[in-house]
DNA sequence: GATATTCGCGAACGTTGTTCGTGTCAAACA
DNA sequence: TGTTTGACACGAACAACGTTCGCGAATATC
C-alpha cells in the first residue's frame, strides 16, 4: 500500500493486490494530488474545493479524507507534486554553477507560478516536503561549487529558496489576473493608467520615474533580481 | 463624512454633524480597522471573522459593510494601517543611504511582522495603498542618493519591496507558531530534530551543513540578506 | 460459506462571508 | 412643534465551505 510518503508508518509496504474497479478507478492520494491540481488550474484557488475535487473524482468529498488529513494538507502534496521534476530537469555540467543554479531556481519559479496561488502555500516556513528538499540540496551542492564557507551557503539557500518562492507568487498573482482578462499588455496598460492617474505632489519619485517603472519584462526583471543575489552573495560574506 | 479612499461617489462631501451617540461610539471605516488589528493581535488570522469583529463593536457583522467592501477590503486596509507610522520614523540625515535604507526596510518589516498573516495580503500584487507608496517614495529618494540610473532604481525598488514582504511574511509565521509554543528556543529546537532525523542518504548536501544551518539568528540572517542585496544592487547593472 | 476488515460516501454539523429587508433615530423641513 | 426623510444599524437568512459520523457494501481471510 504504497502511498507515497504519506503513510508515517510504513508497516504494510507489499502492495499486495488492488480490489477490482467497478468501472471506477480507485482512489489513491497521488490520484486526489493530480486532480487536485488540475481542478486548481481549470477554476483557481478560492473554486479548489473538497467537494469539487471530489465531485471530479465521482466520488463525495468525505472520501478524500482517508488519503489526506485536510485541505492543508492536500495543498502541502500539490505543492509538492507541482515541483517534482524541477531537479530532475536540471542542466548539464560543464557549465559554470551561476548558470546551472540561475537555470534551476527559474524551473522552480516556472513550476511554482504554473499554479495560481500555490507558491503561497507554506510560504515562510522551510522546506520539509521531499521535492521541496532535493532542490535544496542541488542548491547547496551548487554554492558549494563556488567555494563559499558553510555558514554563507546556509544563509544563501535560505535567501535564494526565499527569493524563488516570492517571484514565483509573485507571477502567479499575475497570471490569475491575467487568465481573467487580456493577455499581459492589458495588464500592463492598467498599472500604466494608475501611475499616471497619480499625484505628483503625494507622490513626486514615483511620478518622476515615470516610464522607468513599466520598463523590462517580467523575466528580465526577475533574472536581473537573480544575478543581484549571486552577486550580492559572492561579494558579502556571512558575519 | 471622510470614509477615506472607500467613497466612491463623493456626492456627500459636507461633514454637516455626527449623531449624538446613545452611548455607543458611532461606527467609522477607521475604527473597523483598528478593532480589526486588535482581533487579529489577539486571536490570529483564521479567528478573524466578521462576526468577531462586530462582536468587538457591540454590533452585528452586517453592519460592517457599509464602511468595508469585504473581507479582503478589510485586509487591505488592515495592511495599510499597520505600516502607517514607518516611514515617519525614518531615521536622521548625516547617515549614509545605505543605512536609512536599511532602517526603512527593517521597519516595514517589523511592522507588517507584528501582525500574523497581514504580510500575505496582496502579496505579489503591485502596492497601490497609500502608506506603502510612501514606503516606495521613500525607497526611490534613497536609493537615487546612490547615483543609480533609473531603471535600476526602479528594479531595485521591486526586489526591496518583495524582499521586504517576503521577510515579514516568513516572521510572522514563525511568530504565530511561537506564540502557540515556546518562545523561539522551543523552535529551534523543533527544527534542529528535524534535520537530525534526516537520512544522510537522501539528503547528504543538507546532513552536511548541519549546525551551519541553523546558525545566527533570524536578525543575523535577514540583516545579512540586505546586505546581499544592496550590495548586488550595486554592483548589477540593469540589462 | 462465514467472518472480519477495509473503504466509499450520504447526511449532517458548525461556521463562514455576504445580502436583504425592516426597524430606528437624528436631522431637515414645514 | 409636528412631520417627513434619509441614513444607519442589524436580525435573519442564504449558500457554500471544511470536516466528522456512521452505515452499507465490497473484498480479503479463514
Amino acid at each position: 500500500m504504497f502511498v507515497s510518503c504519506y503513510a508515517l508508518s510504513m508497516t504494510t509496504p507489499a502492495p499486495i493486490s488492488r480490489r477490482a474497479r467497478p468501472a471506477k478507478v480507485p482512489l489513491t492520494r497521488e490520484l486526489i494530488v493530480r486532480t487536485g491540481l488540475m481542478v486548481l488550474d481549470r477554476d483557481g484557488m478560492d473554486a479548489l474545493t473538497m467537494r469539487k475535487v471530489a465531485q471530479e473524482l465521482d466520488t463525495g468529498a468525505a472520501s478524500l479524507y482517508v488519503y489526506v488529513k485536510n485541505r492543508d494538507d492536500l495543498l502541502v502534496a500539490m505543492l509538492d507534486e507541482a515541483i517534482a521534476d524541477v531537479v530532475p530537469q536540471t542542466s548539464s555540467r560543464r557549465v559554470p554553477w551561476q548558470k546551472r543554479l540561475t537555470a534551476l531556481i527559474d524551473g522552480g519559479v516556472e513550476a511554482m507560478s504554473r499554479h495560481q496561488g500555490l507558491a503561497l502555500v507554506s510560504f515562510g516556513n522551510i522546506p520539509t516536503s521531499h521535492n521541496a528538499m532535493l532542490i535544496v540540496e542541488r542548491m547547496i551542492a551548487l554554492l558549494k561549487e563556488g567555494n563559499l564557507d558553510d555558514t554563507t551557503v546556509s544563509w544563501a539557500v535560505d535567501l535564494l529558496y526565499l527569493y524563488m518562492t516570492a517571484v514565483a507568487a509573485e507571477q502567479s498573482a499575475h497570471n490569475d489576473s491575467a487568465s481573467l482578462g487580456e493577455t499581459e499588455a492589458g495588464n500592463v496598460q492598467k498599472v500604466r493608467e494608475h501611475f499616471e492617474s497619480l499625484s505628483a505632489e503625494r507622490y513626486p519619485m514615483i511620478v518622476a520615474l515615470g516610464e522607468s517603472l513599466l520598463s523590462g519584462s517580467g523575466d528580465q526583471r526577475t533574472s536581473w533580481g537573480l544575478k543581484v543575489l549571486l552577486n550580492g552573495i559572492i561579494h558579502t560574506p556571512a558575519e
